[in-house]
Formats: structure tokens, sequence, C-alpha cells
DNA sequence: GCGACAG
DNA sequence: ATCTTGTCGC
């Protein structure tokens, strides 16, 4: 399995090579209900110029829920911040969860639900990490590459790495770069993604970790931690994510 | 041998 | 990830 990664991370692109440009995606569904006045805006002077594309990519959120030793894996695919499509898969686990092999742990399950997903996402965002991971070839790059799609890791937690400053009770929209130890496969100090304050309380004594996002494939760590930031949704997740979280434990309920 | 360790 | 009520704070 470790082999399969090294591979895996050897045909992985962590540069952009996208269908749209990052610089236009905001999170037009929460405009009008969002309460908060902070909206992340992007200077598209940072950004490479963009694939022909007229039309609003489409965003997919991946996330697993799960029951004794069966996987639901569920999609919900945005355009615009609408809902085009949901779907999702029910399989049977054969692995466990072993730190640095979660792809083989719910791959199946993810793969069975994009096989009956009918649109084609422009990027998709996966629970869990991309290059954060010690062979570069977590869950979102993984999958990116089996599918060869634009694809982003984002995880509640951090496997591997190191933040560049401490992640304490940082305000909303503040970031730092993850750097790669000698614990991962690359060059110490090459940055393999970024620790996003995607929100926090304004004041208390209470407050929120930041999410530790990272590219899967064909997306550059500074392009990953943008769009996160503009897909936003209010709360900690991005809202593609959050939908689908939502929906699996929605399929896991009905049974 | 000991510690670290996505979901 | 999952098992789960109340509870603290905005």
């Amino acid at each position: 399995m470790e082999e399969l990664q090294r591979e895996i991370a050897a045909e992985a692109e962590f540069t952009d090579r996208l269908s749209f440009d990052p610089a236009t995606v905001t999170q037009s569904t929460e405009s009008l209900t969002s309460t908060d006045s902070t909206q992340s805006t992007l200077t598209s002077a940072e950004n490479p110029a963009p694939t022909a594309n007229q039309e609003s990519p489409i965003i997919a959120g991946v996330d697993q829920a799960f029951v004794d030793d069966t996987a639901i894996s569920a999609i919900v695919a945005l355009r615009d911040g609408d809902i085009i499509e949901r779907t999702h898969a029910v399989t049977e686990l054969s692995v466990p969860y072993i730190p640095g092999l979660l792809s083989f742990r719910e791959g199946e399950a993810i793969v069975e639900a994009f096989a009956t997903l009918d649109c084609e996402p422009d990027l998709a965002c996966f629970d869990g990490s991309g290059r954060i991971h010690y062979r570069q070839a977590g869950l979102a790059t993984h999958m990116g590459v089996v599918f060869d799609i634009p694809a982003i890791g984002i995880a509640k937690s951090l496997l591997c790495g190191e933040p560049w400053e401490s992640v304490e009770n940082r305000p909303e929209g503040w970031r730092t770069p993850i750097e790669a130890t000698g614990r991962v496969d690359c060059p110490a100090g090459t940055i393999i993604g970024y620790a996003y304050q995607s929100r926090q309380y304004e004041s208390g004594s209470r407050h929120i970790n930041p999410l530790y996002v990272s590219p899967g494939h064909r997306v550059s760590a500074e392009t990953t931690v943008d769009l996160v930031a503009a897909l936003g949704g209010g709360y900690k997740l991005p809202e593609p994510t959050r939908l689908a979280d939502s929906y699996a434990d929605e399929v896991k309920s009905d049974r």
C-alpha cells in the first residue's frame, strides 16, 4: 500500500491546472442569509490564467459516514452555491482505520459513489488530507489522481508536518503554512498545506481550532487555502463539505 | 523501545 | 469516525 501511495504521489500535480478561475469562486447562496460582514476577497493577480471555460464551476463535497462495517459515501455537487446533484453509495468495509492509509479504507465507497454521479465536478473537496501525508498521498490526492480531477483535502486535525506559527486561538481568516518535516517524503521545509482559521468566536474563553487544508491533485497549496476561504459558508467547514456531511448522516438515518 | 497518528 | 444531554457563550 505504501508503495502504491508513492506512485500516486509521483502522478499527483501540486500546481494549478483547473478548468476555472479560482478568483471567481464565491459563496453566492450564503451572501443573502449570512449575518457576518466579513467576505474573503481573492486577488486575481496572484492566480495564473485559467483554462478556457465560461460556465461556473461545479464543486463537489465528499464525505463518509459509517454503520458497523459499512461505509456510506455521499457526494453533493454545487454550482453557484446551488445543489445540482446528490448521490451516495454504500459498501462493506474491509480495511481498518490506520493513520496514513485512510484512502484504502474509504476509497472504495468513494469510487462507487462517483460512479453514480452524472455531472463532472471541476473540483472535489474531500474530508481528510491531501499532500499533508507521510508519502504525500492522502485521501484527496489518491482520489484526485484516480479520477484525474482537481481535488483538495480538508482535515480537522493535523496528520503530519509543522505549522510555521502556533495555531492557538487565531482570528477568523488567519492562515499559516504547514511545512514538511522529516516524516514527510519530500524536502524538509516544503509547504505541503495550510492551517486555516475558517471561523472564530469574536471574544470569550472558547475558541475554534483551525482546519488543515492541503492540495489533493492539480491544485497548489496557496490556491487550496484560497478556495477553502472562498467556499466559506459561515461555519467551520466549507459549504460543500457540510452538505455532504449532513447528507451522509441523512442516508445513515434512513436505514 | 517510545511517541505520533486524517477519519 | 461513532456513542450522546446538557450546557456554556454568543
